[in-house]
DNA sequence: ACGCGTCATGTAACCGGTTACATGACGCAC
DNA sequence: GTGCGTCATGTAACCGGTTACATGACGCGT
């Protein structure tokens, strides 16, 4: 425990009580306070084996003194690896945004990875102003950008930087990524509503340009035509006021539908809700399907489409990482959902 | 439009086709390719004005050719500056995990920071790694560890990084922190109960050592006591199913009560689930109460209080933007949630 | 005594930016 | 022509780590 006294090159201080004012220690003040060479002190605080027990006891010990912390910033520049990975999402539903990040959460954080997070709102130079700040602190990028064009993703995209798509229109041919199986999705749903015999079906999509609105609204509409049902198809914005809303409208237009398939839950939720305040029953007048499978649609009874976001999550992190090991050849994976039939299309029910 | 040939010192390339093997373009390429210095290069890329118009289209050209994108971690090391604010949390539930990360983001994005999140799940070192990894890659952080103890916190939390706590035990007084008034919930909830003629009020407390919980169940303890009504606590772990098997037990035991208050929203529907198999009425029987406000809980007309988790989130990284730029004094912020009404304390309603 | 291998340790270059300071060109007043 | 200020530009140090390579001590076989 004895150590000579220390030639403080700036101030004294008393290291077990770092005032404010003090800089950060860095790797060299611990090499001067241990009286070693900074390439010793790295290779202690890296585990390294060719370090005498002497030294790396003197080591540990100026550690615990002034308090070091390495640079986590300094040290990725220099390994050229940041241990993190880059999640660009856009605006989310809330249910979707915290089970989609939970998944890669769970998968990062369990191989030592952190996240970082930004949002996509807005315009196309935002986006790529936002996937350029990422370039220099991550070492893989999670994109998930809906409503992006596949060229303006390709000139934002940093071009060397490992890349996952989740529900995006892809860059070329080959671009590692993943997506819901929409058409199977839906193709199920109308398979559902035809089986109960309903033969005028309405789908209230999301919004134009959301590319899995625009999956969703296309496979409604081939499905209807590959069995000869009626079809028609209203916008909304997956929030739960456009599907109230068009729902309504279409009532008061007096047009006969027994089969409404929403875009999503939330869409669907308010769907009902017109419906009720239309005097319609549900499922007797219509059966009503709704996509996603948020926790509400379990406690509305409402026939959805589940779609296991936290796995998309955890796969598409899964998948970078191989993708960064270039152990990943790239390709699309789709995700396949499942049709769960509860009672806004089964047994009667009040809504 | 016109320049010399480039003395390509590495290899010969075409500059609009990167090939694979290439190595990121840096500064230095680009002030190689514009024939000027990298001075002259950094100083057109951060818009300053003393760069002749010739010297700034000879580098916007070269990094348009190049492709060039700058690294965002060097830049943060020179200028001790990194444009991104940590985010520990702890596994939370999902409605809150996502409208607390909304919230920041929505501020953060704002402002032009990025979002670093870890999460805390596991023992005390693995939380006192988690924030030593945010050292050296972050300007500021934003800690929310309910079950850690102040003395660990203190330990862990890196000294010379400004920093705010949500709903943590503090460390030391003066520290910038945001809580949750949970005792002005909790008296809310039970000055409520018992206008409605309720004497004999259960809680359900979140599991212990959890700040929230604890207080909760402490607050709980205190207006019950104040008012002179009976008061038992049980213990759950807010989840669901926690809330359904405790309720489930205390119907069993013949135990008689009048009025049940759950730690969130969670247990409390878990609770609404097992009084309904048990045949009792809510709330003519058992008036039942929540604690967060999560959309099911409109849903299902149950009384609770609401917390508006977005605006905890967002007024966090307002205040800890403040404490780095030494506008804020610190001291303890206190949110005051609101006691929202509805059928699982007011009329009549079949659960 | 010599040569050689092993091993702990140190020196200095490097990662990719920023910037203090030096430099040199130019215009202008005398 | 000289001196000075202004201005665009360049050089090199710096941020805080890592690490290739150099060094020198030591042990061992001959």
């Amino acid at each position: 425990m004895t150590f000579a006294p220390i030639a403080a090159d700036k101030a004294v201080f008393n290291p077990l009580d770092p005032g404010e004012s003090m800089p950060e220690a860095t790797i060299r003040d611990v090499a001067r306070r241990a009286q070693l060479s900074v390439a010793t002190v790295s290779r202690v605080l890296n585990g390294f084996e060719n370090v005498s027990e002497q030294a790396r006891e003197r080591v540990t010990e100026a550690v615990r003194d002034l308090g070091y912390v390495p640079h986590a910033g300094a040290r990725s520049l220099s390994l050229a690896r940041t241990n993190a990975i880059g999640v660009v999402l856009p605006d989310l539903h809330g249910e979707f945004f915290s089970e989609i990040v939970r998944g890669m959460d769970r998968e990062a954080s369990r191989r030592g990875y952190l996240l970082l997070l930004s949002n996509l709102h807005g315009s196309t130079e935002q986006a790529a102003l936002a996937l350029r700040a990422m370039h220099g602190r991550v070492d893989g990028l999670i994109v998930m950008a809906p409503t992006l064009s596949s060229r303006d993703l390709a000139a934002a995209l940093p071009s060397r930087l490992p890349s996952v798509l989740i529900n995006t229109r892809g860059v070329g041919t080959g671009h590692a990524s993943i997506h819901l199986d929409n058409a199977a999705g839906v193709a199920a749903v109308v398979e559902h509503l035809a089986s109960l015999g309903r033969r005028r079906l309405v789908h209230v999509a999301g919004p134009e340009g959301n590319m899995d609105a625009d999956e969703r609204a296309h496979a409604f509409q081939e499905a209807c035509a590959a069995r000869g049902l009626g079809c028609e198809i209203l916008r909304g914005d997956f929030g739960q006021a456009s599907g109230e809303q068009s729902v309504a409208e279409l009532v008061a237009s007096g047009r006969e539908f027994d089969g409404l398939f929403a875009g999503n839950d939330n869409m669907a939720i308010g769907a009902l809700q017109a419906l009720q305040d239309a005097g319609k029953w549900v499922p007797t007048d219509v059966a009503v399907v709704g996509f996603d499978d948020i926790p509400l649609a379990r406690h509305l009874g409402l026939t959805t489409v589940r779609v296991r976001i936290a796995e998309l999550g955890e796969r598409a992190l899964v998948r970078l990482l191989a993708v960064m090991a270039k152990a990943d050849g790239g390709g699309e994976e789709l995700h396949a959902p499942e049709l769960v039939i509860r009672n806004t299309t089964g047994e009667e029910n009040g809504a």
